[in-house]
DNA sequence: CTTGACACAGAACAGGCGTTCGAGTATCAT
DNA sequence: ATGATACTCGAACGCCTGTTCTGTGTCAAG
């Protein structure tokens, strides 16, 4: 017979020490000492300690550094935390020709790349197979996105209207940033730009979304006359 | 007579305990012991180390919890990775007082912060007192920033012509983020879209300069239409 | 009832660690 | 020279901390 004491997974008292775990780190910015969670969690022994310590290591919830003082750290993908590695794969002309390699950027030759706090991205984009592209000139000024701007793209084929998209018109052999609009006839490509008239793409004409703008980097560490 | 010998800031001794403590952390999770330090900056003694570290923590370059093993931390680098944690001080909105003086930076009652990697930040930028705040409302879509932005600020007293400062026009009772310049009567505050028309303030009138833009970050999960 | 896994207490141990103190050296200004 | 300042060393002190060992009580299975 199979007898569950109170072994449901994490009992009250490993929850209790987790949770004092995590709020004297935020507040003292280091882990606690052993007997410092038995006296906050009401336990008289250090080796009652250690020995929810190791249950905690074992159920992977923590991890430690035996032998160190303080050597214990939350495993949770708490608030603080991991970045995400996005390849920047080239520059994005928003006006004119466009080095970019479209086609498959699993081959991960990028030769830069940028690292975004995932406590930054929108929830829904974690974990994606994201990419970053380096704006050059200024057909989207009034998008709010400068030369130089560092734009994170999720992989799309289709958009809705009013998003901000990279597409890639082959026949033109072009690359540009614009918001995509579906029309009766085909595609609107519209510069926010209002100088500048938007590209009309007629539904015969190749026209293939890569990807959508999820986020914009800006490094202000120049001038800007 | 005041002398300095080789005192200018940091000493090469200065340079090397600081990677070191970060490289460690990188590797370990969890700061380097005095005698760990020692070992690797060939400081045979620990009080050395110990005189190092107190110089280190008068410059403000680390924070100590004396009395506790390894209770030192790199001040604005969070425990993980490459990363800075940024507080969010608060929103920025045109007519609205901004929570900005970062004078008790130590009292960490930042209701959110946000993380950025530090490869991204502009080298000069590194372990600063930066600051961010969440813009609210077009005020500021002059500027090339859009409601929900977050713009990531240096404190600054003093701007140079051609940068972006985040200012208060106390008289005005409003905050803005221009670009900056000064001029013969007075400074002039330009905004990015060439057909808005510039602030002119006089040198009679109150004008305080918050901080200096380093970095403007947008989200965009959400449709633009 | 016996057994044994489980949860816990308490004490003792040994090493890690920050701190402190006394002392020595080099450079520079007076 | 002389003193001040900056820097370095080595050792000792003592607390802090993780570890370990012994012992106790509970509870369910055999």
């Amino acid at each position: 017979m199979m007898m569950v004491r109170k072994s449901k997974g994490l009992g009250e008292r490993h929850q209790k020490i987790l949770e004092f775990i995590e709020s004297y780190q935020r507040e003292h910015k280091h882990p606690p000492s052993i007997r410092e969670i038995g006296e906050h969690c009401d336990i008289s022994s250090t080796s009652v300690v250690n020995y929810y310590l190791d249950q905690l290591e074992k159920a992977g919830h923590i991890e430690r550094d035996r032998k160190i003082s303080r050597g214990m750290r939350l495993t949770n993908a708490s608030p603080f935390g991991d970045m995400m590695r996005v390849p920047v794969l080239g520059v994005i002309q928003a006006g004119e020709p466009i080095p970019i390699p479209p086609s498959d950027f699993n081959s991960f030759t990028a030769d830069d790349s940028v690292e975004i706090a995932t406590s930054l991205m929108p929830a829904r984009e974690k974990g994606r197979d994201l990419f970053a592209l380096q704006v050059q000139g200024d057909s989207m000024i009034d998008a709010m996105i400068n030369d130089g701007d560092i734009v994170i793209l999720k992989p799309a084929q289709e958009a809705r209207n009013g998003e901000m998209v990279a597409v890639w018109l082959s026949d033109k052999n072009e690359t540009t940033l614009k918001y995509f609009y579906k029309e009766k006839d085909g595609y609107r490509l519209q510069p926010a730009n209002p100088t500048m008239k938007p590209i009309l793409v007629k539904k015969s004409e190749p026209l293939e979304i890569k990807g959508k703008v999820v986020m914009v980097i800006r490094k202000v560490d120049r001038y800007m006359a």
